[in-house]
DNA sequence: GATCCTCGAGTTCT
DNA sequence: CTCGAGGATC
């Protein structure tokens, strides 16, 4: 931390000064390492921000005593957490997950294998490893003539971040290889994890000193791994099981992964003693089986099992897929599931009305996190699922991500539990709610007259998609509409900083930041303003159709019904809710206000063909999987479109290729299914240029 | 008229 | 990610 003007005074400024502005900085960043990078922040929001404008103050004040590094110059005041990044020799690859029942994810990995081998079925059994999945941070460790030289997280599996400092600091991993005659190179592959107990005596620990408390051992461990401080990863019960290997030099490599393990051992490294060597399919499911019934005996967290082929020549004619290996699968378990209580059925309004149902549930620790909400999505499933206030519910995470209530415990129905009704007024403004004969979902009528629905207009139309304002999110939108300073997108270009920082919540750096955001978006395109309108039924797809079709905003507007239906896939219904959309008074006088306000794009000529653009990818559609190693996903969409591609959102037999990264899921094995090629980024790059040379 | 393919919209928590 | 529904295709 680079110090405040030292010693000579140098603009008036008192030394008592110079040293509480030092103070405060080395406190502020402490702070928000425990709130980035612990995940456990110590003091409550308010105390923070009266620190932060504490500084600010003094800063404004004495203008000397400003740094640079001064985390008020920081954007958005986060500490970015920036460790060297170091590239892996040999890849960390993820492993592809099964999903399947239990028996069925053995057997068809093993006829997956055995197909690849093309081994027939009078083929005696293959002959697996089967281990079980730690819950913690994979890290690789690089030893150099026997000594512990690089730790490396997993990263995006190419490139991770060196945390050598801190994992020296994990006692049961050697920072000496034990033997003899070591190899040059060697590298390990593992899991560091916190055992549960261990989690535990931590907590209780947090809980004595009146700390806030950990969420669970995974995220723990993970955060003490990434500390910026290795004092701090010191204090974390940190433990470490091997279990591969990944670049060597001068180390013999044995033929098996169970000698692996052996081998590993010998090293002085851990390895944990519950794996199998099974032979077949059975086996396999066999020792997920029992690894089910041990789950919650085991010391330390697990989420599933591994299997890999023992021989480690088989796995090299296997070989891999985009970074998966075709040789090992994991077996999840199923999703965790936990009985709760529903306290309540509230129901949410979204932008285009739709009013959703929202359990409210008691909160209960489900899959890692706390859960207080589940969707129960529409009245129907409302009914399907038979859910009464007051029920006991089973919830589970839903992909893992999303909560979802999956059925009643009906014996345990309180007499009398209420059932949901639909309310007949939106709880927002009082209109009507409706639902068309047709249709599952049931919206309230008051279009843009309803808070809820303005709100969630304002929030669309600054998504990153649409015009991308940063800052501009919940809260902010939420005090904008409450205090009626803004009622319209066109409102947003009125605002002064003036009118921002007078705002909860907004110092003027903040609002500065805010105002400059807005002051960015005016310049856009054609296609996200049109999807930053927020006409029914048109999307990102839809709303870049329309913008190459017409070429320019007039062309669209004047354009009739009829005139829309010649735009690729637009039917009746997109017509007539864009025509609609248009015909609107109100929504043309937002459209010109925003206009004169400043907000501004590229027009083109009307590409009337409906294929689009032509370039080398054109008439090709690729879907995009799991996450690539320099493009993000935005990326790389722009990149395809740019030569004509399309990118689709789900795979079929009209899908060219697939364009897997790191952690692919379901999309990936449809694919193989449907024996869709599958590229990952260098070879979408290299299609990408080969084409259009 | 049925079926397949996409797109749109809504959603949780950190 | 998942569901519902619009559009295209056979």
């Amino acid at each position: 931390m680079a110090a405040a003007p030292s010693g000579d005074s140098r603009g008036g400024v008192p030394p008592a000064t110079a040293a509480r502005v030092a103070k405060l900085r080395r406190e502020i960043e402490e702070h928000n390492r425990k709130y980035y990078v612990d995940d456990a922040p110590e003091i409550s929001d308010a105390d923070y921000d009266a620190l932060f404008q504490e500084l600010e103050a003094l800063e404004a004040r004495y203008p000397d005593l400003l740094t640079p590094d001064s985390p008020t110059q920081k954007v958005g005041g986060a500490a970015k957490t920036d460790f060297a990044p170091v590239r892996h020799a040999i890849p960390m690859l993820s492993i592809r997950t099964e999903t399947d029942t239990v028996a069925g994810a053995a057997a068809k990995f093993d006829a997956r294998v055995r197909r690849e081998l093309a081994l027939d079925a009078a083929a005696p059994p293959l002959e697996y490893l089967a281990e079980l999945k730690f819950d913690g941070l994979a890290i690789s460790l690089r030893y150099e003539d026997g000594a512990l030289a690089v730790a490396a997280t997993r990263g995006d599996g190419e490139v991770g971040e060196d945390v050598t400092p801190n994992v020296r600091t994990i006692r049961s991993i050697p920072r000496k290889l034990r033997g003899r005659n070591l190899p040059p190179v060697f590298e390990v592959r593992g899991e560091v994890y916190m055992a549960r107990r261990d989690f535990a005596e931590l907590n209780a620990r947090q809980q004595a000193a009146g700390g806030r408390l950990y969420i669970n051992p995974r995220n723990t461990a993970a955060g003490a791994v990434r500390q910026i401080d290795p004092a701090m990863t010191a204090q974390r019960p940190l433990k470490f099981f091997a279990y591969g290997i990944g670049e060597t030099r001068g180390f013999a490599r044995p033929a098996t992964q169970r000698a692996v393990q052996a081998a590993l051992e010998g090293f002085g490294f851990p390895v944990n003693a519950d794996s199998v060597v099974a032979r077949g399919p059975a086996d396999l499911a066999a020792f997920y089986e029992s690894v089910a019934l041990r789950r919650s005996d085991l010391p330390f967290e697990i989420d599933g099992v591994v299997y890999k082929v023992n021989s480690l020549a088989l796995q090299d004619t296997l070989g891999f897929v985009s970074r998966e290996p075709r040789w090992a699968v994991a077996h999840k378990f199923p999703a965790e599931e936990m009985a709760t209580e529903v306290l309540g059925i509230d129901v949410q309004v979204g932008r285009t009305g739709a009013i959703t149902p929202v359990a409210r549930l008691k909160p209960v620790f489900v899959g890692g996190v706390t859960v207080t909400n589940a969707t129960l999505h529409n009245e129907d499933e409302v009914r399907r699922k038979d859910v009464h206030i007051g029920d006991t519910v089973i919830v589970r995470r839903a992909g893992d991500v999303i909560p979802e209530v999956v059925r009643v415990e009906m014996d345990k129905r309180p007499r009398g539990a209420a059932a949901f009704a639909m309310p007949k007024r939106c709880p927002e403004c009082g209109s009507a709610i409706v639902r068309l004969p047709d249709e599952a979902v049931a919206r309230c009528s008051g279009g843009l007259f309803c808070p809820a629905q303005r709100k969630q207009a304002l929030l669309h139309f600054a998504s990153r998609r649409a015009l991308d304002i940063e800052g501009l999110g919940d809260k902010l939108v939420e005090q904008l509409v409450d205090a009626d300073l803004v009622r319209t997108p066109a409102d947003i270009y009125k605002l002064g900083s003036a009118d921002l920082a007078a705002l909860e919540r907004m110092a003027e750096k903040s609002a500065a930041n805010v105002s400059a955001a807005i002051e960015k978006s005016k310049t856009t395109t054609l296609a996200r303003f049109i999807y930053a309108l927020g006409i029914r039924h048109v999307g990102e797809t839809t709303a870049k159709d329309l913008a190459r079709h017409f070429g320019g905003l007039d062309a669209l507007l004047a354009a009739d019904e009829a005139a829309l239906h010649d735009v690729r896939d637009v039917g009746p219904v997109l017509a007539e809710s864009i025509a609609r959309f248009f015909a609107e008074g109100h929504n043309r006088d937002v459209i010109a206000a925003l206009r004169k306000a400043g907000v501004h794009w590229l027009e083109a000529a009307p590409h009337r063909d409906s294929a689009g653009v032509l370039g080398p990818l054109a008439g090709l559609t690729f879907v995009l999987t799991g996450t690539l190693p320099e493009l993000a996903r935005e990326d790389a969409k722009a990149r395809i479109e740019a030569v004509g591609g399309k990118v689709a959102g789900s795979v079929s037999k009209k899908t060219s290729y697939v364009v897997a990264g790191a952690d692919a899921g379901s999309k990936l094995a449809k694919a193989v299914e449907l024996e869709i090629p599958v590229l990952d980024e260098a070879g979408l790059l290299k299609l990408i240029s080969r084409g259009s040379a």
